[in-house]
DNA sequence: GACATGACGTAAT
DNA sequence: TATTACGCCATGT
């Protein structure tokens, strides 16, 4: 396992129940700023070791909502996050106002 | 080591 | 709003 998973690992198991974080925002908590793609690869390799169905995607930049991304498990993603409390809109959509969370960083990362 | 690919994000056009 | 281009990191060929 390379640092870089375990640091990315150590980010998405303090994601608590009912908020999801979004690739980017777990990236830049690992101290990887801006590599979002090493997040997808590691939440791959990670499975279901980890939280995985609290991270989701960020569609358009600036947008205020996140959706899945992962097209092969996003039914299960969506049951087990509307279990959680999660709720999504018409379009598939989670607004991150309600239910995004933000981890608190080491000030030498912000 | 070069090159392609992938559960991504952002800025430019 | 949609498309394109590029940066980022781990893997596989």
């Amino acid at each position: 396992m390379s640092d870089t998973f375990e640091r990315i690992r150590r980010v998405v198991v303090k994601i608590p129940r009912g908020k999801v974080m979004t690739y980017g925002d777990v990236a830049r908590a690992a101290g990887l700023p801006g590599a979002a793609r090493a997040v997808g690869y590691a939440m791959r390799a990670l499975g279901r070791t980890v939280p995985w169905q609290r991270v989701l995607g960020r569609k358009n930049p600036r947008s205020a909502h996140i959706t899945i991304v992962d097209a092969r498990g996003k039914a299960e993603q969506r049951r087990l996050l509307e279990k959680e409390g999660v709720k999504f809109d018409p379009r598939g959509a989670v607004p991150l106002a309600t239910f995004g969370w933000i981890p608190r960083l080491p000030k030498r990362l912000r």
